[in-house]
DNA sequence: CGGAATGTTTGATCTGAATCAACTTTCGTC
DNA sequence: GACGAAAGTTGATTCAGATCAAACATTCCG
C-alpha cells in the first residue's frame, strides 16, 4: 500500500484515534486492491468478510428483491462502507458494485472486530461513524415518505449545490438513471421532474445543473437539515 | 427506581457488559418517570438531552415536514431509543410521543457519552445496538422502495406472525392508522390492502388477524431476512 | 471513424395509491 | 348505558408516477 493512501486512511475519523500498533496491525492484514468499473464487490446475503475503505473511484450500494432493484447510496472516497454488517458479523443487506475503476482497501472483518474489542479509541470512532450513518439513513427514509418526486429531486440538487460551496452551477456526480433509482423513481419520472423544476429556478443541460433562482427552489423544497444529507461528512 | 426495573435495564444488551460502577453512576444520574398516553416526549430538531429507555408502554417515533407526518417506528419495552442523536450530540431527527401510559428512564446524554468514553464494554455494546438499528433502517428503506403497499402489509403480517411464534392468529399491536403511516400509506389504502390480502390467505376481523393460508401469503410476500425486521431483537 | 450499445427524453396510456366524502364501528368518558 | 369523538370502512374520483413505446443522444470500442 502506498504511504499516501495509508495516511488517507489513518486520517479517516474512524481510524484517527486508534493507537498506532492497532492501526498497524489492521493495515497489515488489509488488502489494497484496484477494481475495474462495473464489478460486483459484494452480493447482498453474503456474510460480511471485509470492511471496505474507498480510496479512489465510486461505489454504488444497491438492493434487490424479486426482479426489482434500487440504489441505496453512492459511496465516494475517502469513506468506509458496510461497517454495520462487519460489526454484527451478519449478512450484507446491500450489494455493492464499482461505478468507476476504484481503489479499495479490504480489511478482514475479524481483524476489525478484534481491533475494536482491544482499542477503545477505535470503538468510540465506530460509534460516531455508525451514528452518523444511522442518521443519514433516517433522513433518506424521511425523504422518501414525506416528499414527492419533484421535491426529492429539488432537495437533492439544493444540497449538492450547497456541498459544492453554494455555487449556482455544478455537474451531476453520477448518471441520471442511478440518481433516479436513489431518489426512488424511474428515469422517465426523473426526466419529467427536471422539466417541472424549470418553473422553480433549475436549469438542466445534460449533466450540467444551473440554479437560476435559488429563492424559488428553496421555497419549493424547504431544505432542512433534518431531512437533507450532506455528502462526504468526513 | 424499582429494583426490578433496574435489573431490566441492566439486562439490556446495551448495559449488560458495563462495569458495575459505571452502571451505577449512570443510574444515579437517571430519572425514572411515568408519562401519560399521547404525551410528546421529544420534538424533532431539539438537541438530544436524554437517552430514553422504555420500561413499560409504547412510544411512537415519527417525523414531519411541512404539513405531512409519518410514523418511523413504534418502540416497545424493553429498549432504548435515540441513541444515535445522543452519541452525536446532535438534534433529534424524529419526534416521539407515548401511545400508552409509559414508564421511561431518562439518562442525561452527557452521562451516556461520559460512561461511554470510560467504559469499553459499554462502547462495544453501543456499537452493536447502533449496528442493529442501522440494519433495521436499511430494511425499512428497502421495503419502501422495493415492495408495493399490499406486499409491505403482507410482509409485516407475516413477520408479526413469526414473532408471535409462528402462530396463525394474532392481534395487531397498534392501531391501523399508525400501521398505515409506518408502512407508508394512507389508512384508506391500508384498509383496501387488507381486503386484497383476503385472496392471499389473510383474514382480518377488527384488530384480530388470522393467516388462513400461510403458503399463499408466503408466495405473495416472499419473506426475506434482508428486508423483514424482527421486533424486539433484544 | 462508424456502428452498436447504453442512457436520456418525449409522448401516450395505464394504474396504484391518494384524496374526498359519506357512512359505520369502536372507544372513552360522564 | 348513552353520547360524542375518533378510528375504520367503503365508494367515487383524481392524480402522481409507472409503464410502454419510440425517437434521440452519448459513450464505448473495434
Amino acid at each position: 500500500m502506498r504511504e499516501e493512501d495509508r495516511n488517507d486512511i489513518r486520517n479517516l475519523p474512524l481510524f484517527r484515534n486508534m493507537t498506532s500498533p492497532a492501526f498497524d496491525a489492521l493495515m497489515h492484514a488489509a488488502y489494497d486492491q484496484v477494481f475495474p468499473a462495473q464489478l460486483e464487490l459484494i452480493q447482498q446475503g453474503e456474510v460480511a468478510n471485509f470492511l471496505h475503505v474507498m480510496l479512489e473511484g465510486a461505489v454504488e450500494l444497491y438492493a434487490n428483491w424479486q426482479e426489482r432493484d434500487t440504489t441505496m447510496a453512492v459511496v465516494q472516497p475517502v469513506t468506509t462502507f458496510i461497517l454495520a454488517a462487519c460489526m454484527r458479523d451478519a449478512p450484507y443487506l446491500m450489494s455493492a458494485r464499482t461505478l468507476q475503476r476504484s481503489r479499495i482497501v479490504l480489511i478482514p472483518a475479524v481483524d476489525v472486530r478484534a481491533a475494536f474489542a482491544r482499542d477503545h479509541g477505535f470503538a468510540l470512532a465506530a460509534v460516531q461513524d455508525l451514528s452518523e450513518g444511522y442518521r443519514n439513513l433516517v433522513r433518506h427514509a424521511k425523504n422518501l415518505k414525506l416528499r414527492n418526486a419533484r421535491e426529492r429531486l429539488g432537495a437533492y440538487l439544493w444540497q449538492r449545490s450547497l456541498d459544492a460551496g453554494g455555487v449556482q452551477g455544478f455537474v451531476l456526480p453520477q448518471e441520471k438513471r442511478l440518481l433516479a433509482s436513489y431518489l426512488g423513481m424511474t428515469p422517465e419520472s426523473l426526466s419529467r421532474a427536471f422539466k417541472a423544476l424549470r418553473d422553480h429556478g433549475v436549469h438542466i443541460d445534460g449533466m450540467r445543473v444551473t440554479i437560476t433562482d435559488a429563492a424559488a427552489l428553496k421555497a419549493l423544497v424547504q431544505p432542512n437539515t433534518l431531512l437533507d444529507t450532506t455528502l462526504n461528512i468526513p
